[in-house]
Order: C-alpha cells, then structure tokens, then sequence
DNA sequence: ACCTGAACACCGTTCAAGT
DNA sequence: ACCTGAACACCGTTCAAGT
C-alpha cells in the first residue's frame, strides 16, 4: 500500500504553479505518463487532487507547462556557432532533452497547440536565412529540419518507453538487432541487411547524420 | 441521452476480430481517439464490453490493430517506378491515409511496438538501395526519410485535431498566418517572415518537397 | 466456444464547505 | 484568496454466470 505519503515536500510552503509543474516533470520522469495523476500529484504536494486546479486549469495544460519547462532549457543560442553548427546544437539540445525526459516526444509530437514547437521552429529558421537558402525556400527548408527533429523526438519516446526501465541502451539495440535478423529474408530483406549496423550505432549520432543529410539537401537550394 | 443505440449494426453475425478492428477505425474517424470506448464500441456492436475481450487483449492491441489495418492500404508498391519516385509515393501514400484518419498519427508515432513502421522503413530502404547509395550510409538515409514522415504524421494529425470538425484547410491556414504575423517582430523575425508563405501553401506539396529536399541530401552520398 | 453485464479499481474534474 | 476532500461521471478490465 501506498498510502503512507512517502515524502510529504517540505510541509507548509504554499502551492503554485511552479511547483505544480516542477512536481508534474518528476512524477512523469519517475513513473512515465500513466503516472501522472492528479491524485498522485496531490499526495506528492500533500494537499487534495482540487486544490490544483486553482493553479491550472487542468491536466492539458499541465502537460504543456511541464513540456515547456523541460524544452526551454534546450533551445540555448550560441552567437559565435556557424549556421551549420548552430542548428545541430539546437537538434542535439532537443534530442538529449528527450533521453532525460521521454515523456515529452509524445506530447511535443501530438500537443494540438504549436506553442512549444514554435521557439524551436524559429530558431531553426534563423539558421536556415544564415545559410543563404533563397527566400522562396525558407518555409520548406524550415519546417524539414523540424520535421525530422519531431520525428525522431516520437520514435525515441517510443523506444525508451519500449526498453525496460533499467536496461541500458546497448541491451536494447542488441535485441533490436536479433529481432531484425530473425525476420523473414524475402519480405525484410533491406531491413536484415542493416540489422548489423543498429548493433552498434549510437542512437545520437546517426541523429545528427540525418540532421547533416538534410543540411546538404538544403544548401544544394543555395545554387 | 445516446443511450438508445443508434444502428445495432446488422443484427446476429458473431462477432470477430476483423468486425470489431472495423468498428473501432470507424469510431476513430467519427469521434476521435477520445471517443473510442469498450463501451461505446460495445454498443455499436451490440454486445456488451467484456465480448470484447474475447477476439482482442486490450485497448492497446486494438489500436494497433486499428492503426495495421489503415496503414496496409497505403504501402502498395509500385513495380516500374524510379526509386524517387517510389519513395515519394510512398511517403504520399502514409500522408493520405493519415488526412482521412488521423488518429493514425499520433499511434504511429508513440506505439511501443515498431510493427506498423517497419514495413514502411523496409520499403524506403529498398528504394535507398535503388538509389545507389554506399552501403554504410543505407540505414542514416532511409531511417533520416523514415523520421521525417513520421515527423510530419504528428504534426500533421496535431494540426487536424486542432481544426474544429468542419472548418476547412483553408481557413485553418489562414489562422495560422494571422497568428504568426501577430507575433513579436524582435522575438519571432523569421516566423513572421514566412507567415505569407503559410497562407496560401499546399501541405501536400510542402510534405513532397521536404522529402526531395532530403533525397536531393541522400543522393549527395552517392558521389 | 463464445457472449453477457454487473462489479472493481481506477481516472479527471467539480464544488460545497472550510480557513 | 486559497485549500480540502467527498462526490460525480466516467474509464479499462475482470469474471461469474449464462448459452
């Protein structure tokens, strides 16, 4: 049982949005999504699941709080970096943002308000000007780059939520790996051929070889 | 009150999985991923929940399923086409499906199981091959156009679910572009700048020329 | 073998009542 | 103004009982 409020927070500090949100990111790092409950936030800030609701309008708006929280910290701006560099820094912000923080792939990917993707496509986009990308491909050149981030952001939601608490990533690639090698030669035929190189890639890396692909795709535009 | 079931559908044929995965896409389309319910599947099927359980484990599996059945349509393949082309088709065919269902996106790109991408990426990969790209690079090309589809599934199924039900593309856009110009000029130069571009593109066309754009990068490898 | 539907253990959210 | 916690209207899932 549960019930013996574990650690109560410091008792008698008054609740605020702050840290409402601040203890909405732990419940969701600890225990992953299901785990957000306005019960178990209650229990966690010692008060009733109503009380919170003075604060926030309701779990909706929680989420996107506790998304914007844990993305602001990624979108970082280095001045002196070249535009090349500066979008994979972004990338790579947002990227490891998400290893810490799986929860937030999902709901960045399907929140129906842009808000939080909206900084990011900014920034990216200032990149793309510096580049010298003619100005009829800004948009297109833009919204790839966020694209893609996006995508890999929900599939490696999808994998760290897939592994096993506990279970290191090489473990994993491992069994990805054997899964892929054991699938039928004719229908997974391109698939098996590169079972080796998951084996031993590093997940972050081949991210950002897929950020430089698109990088070159993009300043081909420029000529 | 809805309570009086609308259209028992037709009345004895034993329930089966297939029936059930049917109703459940339909349920989706109609109401959206909130409004898929055991019971309100139940009542459309004219049985109780619990039957249910019989043909099919949990909610997870039937929007698995739900999801397997919808994505099947859209990965036919098409024997004579140049690998850009094929991967294009491809790649329209999973933007189509997912403007009819869009609830297929938000699954896609947060399921545990890889299963419905993975004859997505085995058939991008074949087409990667095709292309001539060096083997070392053939898993960073196809999974780079692998992730940018699935990006844009999110995006794309946010942007739908955002829409009320009814209000056209259009209009939709429209907003989009009003928002954006009411920005701050100092804080979101380059959205701005690109707000006109938003107004009247077709998200179609852009989703195609991400996709060149990111073949124009593989193709850069070859060489 | 397959179906039924009440029951269980949860949710998010509301709201009268307290301080 | 802010908090409390019981209550409401739901969920997914289980399971004894039926056919």
């Amino acid at each position: 049982m549960a019930s013996s409020a574990r650690r109560p927070e410091r008792r008698q500090e008054p609740l605020s949005r702050e840290r409402i949100v601040t203890a909405a990111v732990e419940l969701l790092d600890t225990a992953g999504e299901s785990g957000l409950t306005f019960r178990a936030l209650a229990e966690r800030l010692a008060t009733g699941p109503g009380a919170i609701y003075w604060h926030v309008t309701g779990k909706g708006e929680l989420l996107a709080a506790a998304t914007d929280a844990v993305l602001g910290t990624a979108l970082a701006e280095d001045p002196g970096a070249s535009p090349r560099d500066a979008v994979r820094t972004l990338a790579l912000g947002v990227f490891d943002a998400l290893d810490v923080h799986p929860w937030v792939g999902a709901h960045l990917v399907s929140t129906e308000s842009h808000a939080p993707t909206l900084p990011l496509f900014e920034r990216v986009g200032r990149q793309v000007r510096a580049l010298g990308v003619p100005e009829s491909a800004w948009f297109t050149a833009a919204s790839t780059l966020l694209n893609y981030i996006l995508g890999v952001a929900g599939q490696n939601a999808a994998n760290t939520r897939r592994a096993a608490p506990g279970t290191d990533r090489a473990a994993h690639l491992g069994g990805v790996a054997d899964a892929w090698s054991a699938l039928d030669p004719a229908e997974y035929a391109f698939t098996r051929s590169v079972a080796g190189q998951v084996r031993d890639h590093d997940d972050r890396a081949e991210f950002a070889a897929g950020i430089d692909l698109i990088l070159d795709g993009i300043t081909a535009l420029s000529r």
